[in-house]
Formats: C-alpha cells, structure tokens, sequence
DNA sequence: GTGTCTGCAAACCCTTTGCAATTTT
DNA sequence: AAAATTGCAAAGGGTTTGCAGACAC
C-alpha cells in the first residue's frame, strides 16, 4: 500500500500533470480495497474534491488505467471496475452467475494454463485479466444457476 | 450442424411457441460461423424477414440463451456476442488486447483448471464461457500492447 | 505563455421496457 | 378464447466527446 506522496510521483513519472482531480481520484483507488467503479470513485472522491465531474473522472481512470497505474476489470455485465495495479499481487477474477458475487484468486492458479495457451498457440495470456464466470459453492449447491 | 427442421423442434422442445422470428432468428445464429453480434443477427434475418424488430432480436436471443439453445459471450468491452449451443464443442475464448480479434480455444484446455478450483474452493468454473485476455502471436510479438 | 486538463452538457451505443396489436396454441 | 409474442417508440444505463475556460508546467 503506497502514500499519498508515492502516488503523486508515480503520476509525475508517467508524464502526466498532478492535478488535485488526479491525485485525489488516483488515491481513491488505492485506498479502496477490492474494485471500484467508475461511480464509486466519483462519489467517494467528490467529498474531497467538490465540484469534480464524473467525465473527468472516467477520462482520469482510462489514462491512469493505459498507463499502467490502475487495472481494469470487465465483470462482463454491468459496469468496469478498477483497482491499483500490484505487481507483487496479481489476480483473477471469479464472478459467480448465481449470485453476482466476485472473487479473488491468485493468478498462479492460471499459470500452467497460460503457460501450456503461450507454448501451443503463442498467445500471451494476461492472468491480470482473467474473469472466470460459473457457480459460486452456494449456487452450486442450491443450483439457481439459469433455472431462477 | 442441424437442419431446419431439428431447430425448429428444438424450439418446440424448450416450450417456445414457434414464430417466424424466432425461427429466422435461431437459423441466423446456427448458420453462422462464430460469435454473432444482436445487431448482426438483426441484419441478417431482417433479408428473410423484413419489419423484423430490433427489440424482438434482443428478446429472442435471451429466450434462446436461457433456454441453453445458445450461448452467450461477453468479450468484456463492446458488444454481446452469440453463438449456436454445442455440446460437442465446448469452447474457451481468447481476446487479443492488441488487435481485438478473438480465437477459440477448446474447453479441455481449462480442465485442469476448472477441477482445481472446484476441488480447492467449491467454484463450479463455466468453462464454455472462458474469456481468456491477451496478446496473439503477431501483437506480443510487435509488443503492440497499450503502448499503441 | 503554452499546451494540457477540467467542467459542462449533449451525444453515444447497446440494450431494455411499456403497451397495444397480432399471432400461436 | 387465452396466453404468449411482436412492433413500435421511448427510456435506460454506462460511457464518451466537443468545446471554452481554467490550470499546471
């Protein structure tokens, strides 16, 4: 987890201006655990920053996101979501189609595969993207599954 | 591949009353090769069936899909994508980051996976729609990534 | 001062919905 | 005749864009 500071000059260091819309939306992902939307860090940026535009807000994330700072993630329905990117904590994503919940899983579980896709086919698998969908273990069990 | 007639039943066998659209567009998506968009279908059945309705498109496809006649790929960014339900065979998707084309990838790839996580962690992965995200052969090649 | 960034408002795209008329059963 | 399905048109949600003024450098 890195400080305000360790923020403003990761954002210097990738050429962009520090602007207080910046900083501030860029420390709103980092202080969120998990993934946040768009809206999210829209509305929990705006209590700092009054008067912050939701368009500034997803322009700020495409260009945090392109340069690498912040990862994105497309659930598949709904929204995009975003988080700090983390080198040293790469992940999966497991959304369950029962119950719209989302979890974690490391991204080492996806490694032989990536490995066995990159030596057959030659392609580069991010394991930072990966978005598997299915039944979480109580959808599962009570299979809601498409029958609901 | 199935005949007319065989989707045509398939449509009665699910409890659907058979119409002239949703016939055309069942055909639509068993007749094309690959992941076909709502907006495609719309355009190809409208030829065989003029005053056919975008809205009724979009209805059907998610009557179809429900009824595990078709199947649903969500490639993340982009449109919603469709395909003809193959028990036979159950595929993964990759998705090219760098060019955006899309490959498929036989599901038993991800077995191992899949079993992992189900033994591991209860998570019943859907391995027929994996989205696998990445850079194909050509792209990781000229490392065409997001620096492009 | 220069070139980037922001706020605003409107547009955009894909998809969904209410409803009356039509069609299948 | 009853119930499901369609077309139409309008709304919906999330996201993007053009532009003039404001700001970081």
């Amino acid at each position: 987890v890195e400080g305000t500071q360790d923020l403003v000059q990761a954002l210097r260091d990738c050429g962009f201006r520090v602007t207080p819309q910046r900083a501030v939306i860029l420390q709103t992902v980092a202080a969120f655990s998990g993934h946040i939307t768009a809206q999210e860090v829209y509305e929990a940026a705006q209590k700092r920053l009054p008067g912050l535009n939701l368009a500034t807000v997803y322009r700020t994330l495409e260009s945090l996101q392109q340069a690498g700072l912040i990862d994105l993630f497309l659930p598949g329905t709904s929204q995009a979501r975003f988080s700090l990117r983390d080198p040293d904590h790469p992940h999966c994503h497991l959304v369950c189609t029962g119950c719209r919940q989302e979890y974690e899983l490391p991204a080492s579980w996806a490694q032989r595969l990536s490995a066995e896709v990159r030596a057959q086919l030659g392609f580069e698998i991010d394991a930072s993207h990966l978005t598997l969908t299915g039944l979480c273990r109580k959808c599962a069990g009570s299979d809601q599954s498409r029958s609901g």
